[in-house]
DNA sequence: GGAGCTATCTGAAACGTTTCAATTTACAAC
DNA sequence: GTTGTAAATTGAAACGTTTCAGATAGCTCC
């Protein structure tokens, strides 16, 4: 592997130069430059970016930590925040925590250790005090999507959770469905840990929409889910098994709607005959089911793109002021929910 | 950010003996030994990676090209792979070519600048002019999988493609259904781009099948599609718009098998009552459709364990043959097929 | 009390860049 | 020619580690 000394030599100029030419220097004259380039293509000289990191205390490299790949709700973020970062010359180091609390704790320390300039993490599975206390004794650019870790001296991306789901649960309760439940994300656990997950937010919209209808809140109409496909599935069949069964349903994520609609499809019901349904995320597969499912969209490839904008823009350096963005959320009316053709 | 010299100054050693300790040479006394991890620990000391890297010539990083991280078929190999080089101490550089392949060529060579220490291909993005005119200058750590390069001197991890699609084609073809008609890979790039993608030998087995069966096989039942559920559509539109419409047809993925289902229905047809279908891949999704999708099975979690190990050996300096790994494929019998209830 | 060990520790070079003060060169002006 | 100035180049230090030849100290043995 050709070395910058190696270039110096054979073009016979020093090591200064040789580096002033790579670095497009302007005070190198054309003669020298062009000396110097050839051999450069000559010896195939790739500067090393590891002693170049080093020197310039900058490893243009951007830890990301995502909660769970296999979701497919990730992925077109992951994309989207792929591409922008490559070309502004930065790279990715994935992790991936398997919705694991431990491993993200893991991961965060690792990254920092691979002297990444910044980092995201996208469904914040990093634990809040970990990361707090890492905040407060350091400034460090870090931006965060769907996940809100109540801190201010924080960049945090978000989705108006509480509105998209009382959006989803007005719309059912709009087409005339009652009783209207909902299958929530984990709540017990945000109690315990503290971990302000989407679920809370989207539970809230459901009572808010309840409430603005003049409807009582019953529990009985609440099964909990874990935001995967069997979580959904199990909560459907809980609803199932009651002596009432609800005639529309709002689901927290697309993966446990899938899973719902599953349940109800091996019970013999139709959908949304029998039971209507209303997603949330808008992942792929919402347009893939049968009957496709009618669900909120999060501008994913916008939570992306502005996570990796916000990040680029701190680690430019600009005294940038700590951003929370709340992005809307849209209903998409597809056949699950059993409204007319209209458009949403 | 504490250095290993403000170490050796505040515990009274050399730099050298703090080195020593914080990479447990034998020689240390206890003494010291202590006495210089508690200094590490009072100012919070982390080695600089960074400059590690630079001395001891390796980044423990390794690069993954995935072709298309939103196919869901990768997810669950990238988390595989991640999780056992995190645990050997790798890290992973993700690049996403969005199945393009200029982008793949791109991302090549800028892992070669960030110094990773090997590579993984996941579905071969990357052009093979250059990856093997790469090979034959440099001996580089790299696995490629579910891509035959059809060079020895290379680590490749493969599914029996021809095999999977010939029992996919005959399970159609014994269920009685005729025409069988497939939706293949992209093939015309194949040629142009020299490009031996996983298309071909799907394509081959599919043929195979009908030979065997004593078929003659017709251009007019081929359409090739582009691996994505778009392409998957517009295939199998195209069938659909012919004179005489297969009445079964053999998908080269399930990401383009759930858009031709998606197709038949728009058009108010029954699966697999008008047209059966069989998918390749057994993506997640493939569990979820309406009606689930008969498909063949890739040992994914495999797929991905066996290319990390495979790279760790590699890149743990043994002496190692190249291996070219050919793992079998399973079919998976579920309704879009149209077979009664049977055990595949 | 010196030789010979061993166990422990030191110091400096090296890894491949960037950076910058200092130097050299080129050239114009007189 | 000398001087002044701007342009081009050099050389060495620095980034934070690892490594290794050599130094030192403490023993044992005769």
């Amino acid at each position: 592997m050709a070395t910058l000394k190696d270039i110096a030599k054979k073009s016979g100029v020093s090591v200064g130069t040789a580096s002033a030419v790579i670095n497009n220097k302007s005070w190198v004259s054309d003669k020298t430059r062009k000396r110097v380039w050839e051999v450069i293509e000559q010896l195939n000289y790739r500067p090393n970016q590891t002693a170049r990191s080093l020197k310039i205390k900058k490893s243009e490299t951007i830890g990301l930590i995502v909660s769970d790949i296999t979701n497919p709700f990730f992925p077109e973020i992951v994309r989207s925040i792929e591409g922008i970062a490559r070309n502004h010359g930065y790279s990715l180091i994935l992790c991936d925590a398997n919705e694991d609390i431990e491993i993200g704790l893991e991961s965060f320390n690792l990254l920092f250790d691979k002297q990444v300039d910044g980092m995201i993490l996208l469904g914040g599975i990093v634990p809040q005090d970990a990361l707090l206390s890492f905040l407060k004794k350091k400034n460090f650019p870090l931006v965060v999507v769907e996940r809100d870790y109540g801190y201010s001296r924080l960049n945090t991306i978000l989705v108006d959770a509480v509105k998209g789901a009382f959006t989803a649960t007005t719309h059912l309760l709009n087409l005339g469905y009652w009783p209207v439940g909902i299958i929530s994300g984990p709540l017990s656990l945000d109690q315990e840990s503290n971990y302000l997950h989407g679920s809370v937010g989207r539970f809230e919209g459901y009572q808010a929409a309840l409430k603005a209808k003049g409807i009582p809140f019953d529990k009985s109409w609440v099964k909990e889910g874990d935001f995967r496909f069997e979580g959904g599935y199990r909560a459907m069949m809980q609803f199932l098994e009651q002596v009432t069964v609800p005639r529309a349903v709002f689901v927290s994520n697309d993966l446990m709607a899938i899973g719902a609609m599953e349940a109800i499809k091996n019970k013999g019901l139709r959908i949304p005959e029998d039971i209507a349904i209303v997603g949330y995320d808008d992942i792929p597969e919402a347009s893939y089911t049968s009957p496709t499912l009618t669900t909120i969209a999060l501008p994913k490839r916008k939570l992306g793109t502005l996570a990796i904008e916000i990040l680029l823009k701190s680690l430019s350096g600009q005294e940038n002021e700590y951003q929370k963005v709340v992005l809307p959320t849209k209903l998409v009316v597809r056949e699950s929910c059993g409204a007319q053709i209209q458009e949403g």
